[in-house]
DNA sequence: CATTTGACTGCGT
DNA sequence: AACGCAGCCAAAT
């Protein structure tokens, strides 16, 4: 027999175009980002309705390797601690817009924010 | 259930 | 411009 508390777990479950999980949601978001844009950790945060950037970057420590780990940058332009070598080289071979330095992002024409 | 831990951020020095 | 520090929040211990 059908109660309150099935019904409401149906409905949420048949919903969806959006995980539930944040783990999900946050790779999710990352797998949308284009080739040749990026997203900080803030904003695949505030994409999920959270603010919790920090929270994001372990999502990636741990899941990084199944989506494009490199388009998410620090709110500098500097890309994922540690793998900075990587990343730059990805970011030629998609044709992002890097800073002057040759060691982060332009965010100004890079970034996207949804 | 309390504490510790980070692929973070913004602000002050 | 580099560095330290406190705030933040979900996950791991």
């Amino acid at each position: 027999m059908s109660t309150v508390s099935d019904a409401t777990r149906l409905d949420v479950r048949a919903n969806p175009p959006l995980p539930h999980d944040f783990v999900s949601r946050v790779l999710a978001v990352v797998d949308g980002i284009p080739s040749g844009r990026v997203m900080t950790y803030g904003d695949v945060a505030a994409a999920i309705g959270s603010r919790a950037a920090r929270a994001v970057g372990q999502v990636m420590a741990r899941h990084g390797d199944e989506v494009a780990w490199w388009r998410v940058v620090r709110a500098s332009g500097e890309p994922a601690a540690g793998h900075g070598r990587e990343a730059m080289r990805r970011f030629a071979a998609e044709g992002t817009a890097v800073g002057r330095g040759g060691d982060r992002v332009d965010l100004s024409s890079a970034r996207i924010t949804a």
